[in-house]
DNA sequence: GTTGATGCAAAAACTTTGCATCGTG
DNA sequence: CACGATGCAAAGTTTTTGCATCAAC
C-alpha cells in the first residue's frame, strides 16, 4: 500500500509510522485554516484516545514541514503553530494585529506568482508563499 | 530633545529610557537586512559596553514590535529573530529553504500593494507586509 | 535482523515575572 | 515625587535529547 506520506517518506530512508499518520490525519480532518501548537496536537490525539507522546510530535512537526506538508506559523502566540499545506487548497495569506494577535486571512493570486518568480529566479524548487501583512486591527488603534 | 522613538513611547505614556535607545540604535546601526535574536542583541550589547539585561531586551523587543518600529520574523531558527523596520528602506520579502534554513531576500511592489488592500478592506492600520516564500535551496534539492 | 522511530524522563533553550530600586517626565 | 522601567534571580514555557525498547522495511 502506498500513500503520498509513505513515499516522501521513503524516498529518504525514513518509515511511515502510525504516529506520524496520526498527526498527518488530525492535520486534515481539522482543515486547512486551522493553526495549532504541538502541545494542542498532542491534546487533539489524547483526546481521540491516539496517544502520541509530545516529544514524537515535536520530532514529527519538524519533518513534516521539512517534507513541505505542513506550513510553520509565527503568529507570536507563544510558540509555534503549524497549518496543513495541502496541494487542493490555494494558499492565504495573514493580517495580523500587532497589538492583539488578531488574525484573518485572505487570497491573492498575484502575490502567489511573485512568490514563484522569486523561487525560480534563485533556482529553488517551490513549496508555498504566504504573505503577511502586519497591521493594527480597528479595536487596538 | 524629541525623536521618532520618545514621540512614540510618550503618546502612550511610556518613557524614552536609555536601555531602549541602545536597543533600537543597535539594530540602526547594523542595517535593516540582519535578523537578531533577543540573544544575540544582548551579546552585542555587552560587547559595546552598554549592558542592558537579558529581560529588558525581552520587554524592549516586544515594545518595539508593538510600536511597529521592529518586524518579528518567522525563520524558525530556534527562537524569534527580530529586523528593523525602518521606513526610509522599502519592505523586503523572504524565500526561505525549509530543509537548511538558508534564506535571500527579494522586494516586490505588487506584493505591497496587495498588502495594502488587504489592510484596508478589513479596517486594519497598515504596518507593514512581507511575503514568505518556502522553497528547497539547490543545495538541499 | 537492521536500523530508524518511539516513549519517557531529564536537560536545555527560551521567555516571563515578582520585587526592590532607580530615574524619567 | 509619582509612577513607569530596570536588574536580578527565580519560575514558567517550549523544545530537544539520551537511552532502552519497539517495530517498519
Amino acid at each position: 500500500m502506498t500513500s503520498p506520506l509513505g513515499d516522501g517518506l521513503h524516498k529518504d530512508g525514513k518509515r511511515l509510522t502510525p504516529q506520524r499518520l496520526k498527526v498527518l490525519n488530525l492535520f486534515e480532518n481539522i482543515g486547512s485554516g486551522k493553526h495549532l501548537s504541538a502541545e494542542e496536537v498532542h491534546e487533539k490525539l489524547v483526546k481521540s484516545s491516539s496517544k502520541v507522546s509530545l516529544a514524537t510530535i515535536y520530532r514529527t512537526l519538524r519533518l513534516l514541514v521539512q517534507m513541505g506538508l505542513l506550513h510553520e506559523l509565527e503568529l507570536s502566540e507563544g510558540g509555534h503553530r503549524y497549518e496543513l499545506l495541502s496541494n487542493g487548497t490555494p494558499d492565504h495569506h495573514h493580517l495580523i494585529c500587532i497589538r492583539c494577535g488578531r488574525t484573518e486571512e485572505f487570497e491573492n493570486d498575484e502575490v502567489l506568482e511573485a512568490g514563484k518568480v522569486a523561487a525560480k529566479v534563485n533556482g529553488f524548487k517551490l513549496i508555498e508563499s504566504s504573505l503577511n501583512v502586519r497591521a493594527i486591527c480597528p479595536n487596538c488603534i
